[in-house]
DNA sequence: GAGTTGTTTTGGAACGATCCAAACAGAAAT
DNA sequence: ATTTCTGTTTGGATCGTTCCAAAACAACTC
């Protein structure tokens, strides 16, 4: 009973067989008779067996674990990505791992390897700022690794990402078709890989209705409600006066209009916003934000599952999954009658 | 180089020591000379050696991973509650697996018994709803597990929960000295545990302070915004009409702000309402929800920290930790200027 | 040089599964 | 009676670790 658990050696003994045809019954081999299936079955309920899937990898059987690594797990974002995976895994008999590398990138290696240590067949990977390429070749050398959202360059791995640039190429026109000729690119900075996209977007939106890029129209700030905020003053300034604003995300966006209406403009009327990834708190905000939505649910499904496929097949060989955005109406860029959702091609 | 992993025999044969030395090295053994034990790391880094804690974990040593097993990941609160999970795994070297269980027994079932087959050492489960006991005992026989939120009567497990019904007790307490006398109770149905505890607190306050319990002001409700809109109607129904509501959570709280307002009146001031958990949006609704604060984050810790300690140990004796909750006071609940955050004991 | 320490190192048997080659039983064909 | 066949069943080696008893080595002492 109490002795530890069952092997499948007690329960061979038990419906007096021999550990090989416990074996097949438990691959569900054809081979073995049926009688034998059964009493090989009862056995194993009567004894409450529980199948030992570590000492059977140890054989050469692949894990059906798979690493989730994700940069930053206080964002919603991310957090929706995750729920994701765990969704597409449970459909197909994976189990995930969860660490948060909190854009660590030391605390990433550890994990990884922790990950590697424990088993994990593959990972799931959106890569901590500021990781360097050398930090990862070694570790995942071997295995599998979708990355999701943000993208290393040179790193030997899959990749799963919205379109950014055609996103934010859309959002552009749009406030472009309201009549805006100054439009601010708000938040972010530096060398992210998804704010380079989405910044080029905007700058092809701009080219294709011949409107000038003006440098002072990017912002640059952190990405939280703060960075938002604090790019509000610098929009109403009179010499770099804008009247649009595309945001880098929804966080940003929502500081911007919290910044805006507070300084007594009216977002949706005197000012238009769009933000990036249609996060929940978008609908709640006053005015409901427009905002590029990314489906950040769909985003870790395709990537889990783009995973899933390659550990099963054992071909490695990266891959790159772009996945289509929408934009959602809302009044926060000044049609507060329109509600439709046009999904891009 | 590329055939397999490199396993501990490699590394030996290129220290030139046997594998008994390196495994000694791996557990950090003072036996080994310093200059073995150099060899061995240098030979172990050359060959990009990873441990394989299975094969340790099937000698006897105990797994280091755990499972978390959560009713509900659409809902923010858990999630929360499953980063607090992570954070602490993290801490200690531990490293958890994910799953949601929906609400549906059946999948709970599933993925307990899969983390299991994986090697998981023990469970941070909070339960769905339906679980029946039947459905538990036997599939977690032999292994720790700590509930968390919720608790399974009968259960021999240990249990992390906020202290509801003190919660409850301060919340509506602080309705009363503000001199509201019909107080509802609003939100959750039937059998929920965590509901029962909240509706005693509240009636024990309503007790201390001399008023009596009125059953038709205890209105049922599926816990979501619907649940708590549909609330509004029957509270401003002249035969009940109440002046304050402490809601099942923040989720039905808000809800019945959005269709109080919507019915014309204004909370804060004609009505006070406060919620539970203080998720995040209940700062940004309009008015700001005041709510008794569970910090699921720490709630997470605490149940994972419990479920470590006793998986370390090797004692399983069913504990019980209650965590302490706050009132958060926001507006909604009438008293905009009061914005101090009282601990409770 | 044999014995007595103490410090390092090492074979080999586990752990719980898989899988191959080989054995077995019974029926059918020779 | 022997062979052949089909349908089932079974030892034992193996995977990458740990751990124990025993071996090897070095440095002493008598």
């Amino acid at each position: 009973m109490s002795e530890g658990r069952a092997t499948i050696v007690d329960v061979a003994r038990l419906a007096g067989v021999s550990k090989s045809t416990v074996s097949l019954v438990l691959g569900g081999s054809s081979l073995v008779a049926d009688a034998t299936r059964e009493r090989v079955a009862g056995a194993m309920s009567e004894l409450g067996y529980i199948y030992h899937r570590g000492a059977a990898t140890l054989r050469g059987a692949k894990s059906g674990v798979l690493g989730m690594v994700i940069n930053d797990l206080s964002n919603p974002f991310y957090v929706e990505l995750a729920i994701g995976i765990e969704q597409a895994c449970q459909g197909a008999g994976f189990i995930p791992f969860l660490a948060n590398s909190a854009e660590d990138p030391v605390r990433q290696q550890e994990v990884i390897r922790s990950m590697r240590e424990h088993g994990a067949a593959g990972l799931v990977l959106a890569p901590a700022i500021n990781t360097s390429l050398g930090d990862l070749t070694g570790l995942i050398a071997g295995m599998p690794v979708v990355q999701v959202m943000r993208r290393l360059p040179g790193l030997k791995a899959s990749l799963v990402t919205p379109e950014n640039r055609e996103g934010a190429r859309k959002a552009t026109a749009r406030l472009i078709g309201n009549g805006h000729r100054r439009i601010a690119f708000v938040g972010g900075a530096g060398a992210l890989v998804v704010r380079d996209d989405r910044l080029a977007g905007y700058r092809l939106a701009l080219e294709e209705a011949e409107i000038s890029f003006d440098t002072a129209l990017v912002v640059e700030s952190t990405t939280n409600y703060a960075g938002g905020g604090a790019a509000a003053a610098r929009l109403l300034a009179p010499a770099e006066r804008a009247t649009a604003a595309l945001c880098f995300n929804d966080v940003v966006a929502i500081g911007l209009i919290r910044a805006l209406t507070q300084a007594g403009v009216l977002v949706g009327r005197d000012f238009a916003v769009i933000g990036f990834d249609d996060i929940e708190e978008a609908k709640h905000v006053l005015p409901p934000l427009t905002s590029v939505a990314v489906n950040a649910r769909n985003l870790g499904s395709r990537a889990a599952q783009l995973l899933m496929r390659q550990i099963a097949s054992g071909h490695f060989e990266p891959e790159s999954i772009l996945c289509p955005t929408s934009l959602i109406i809302r009044s926060s860029c000044g049609t507060a009658l329109v509600t439709a959702e046009e999904t891009s091609p």
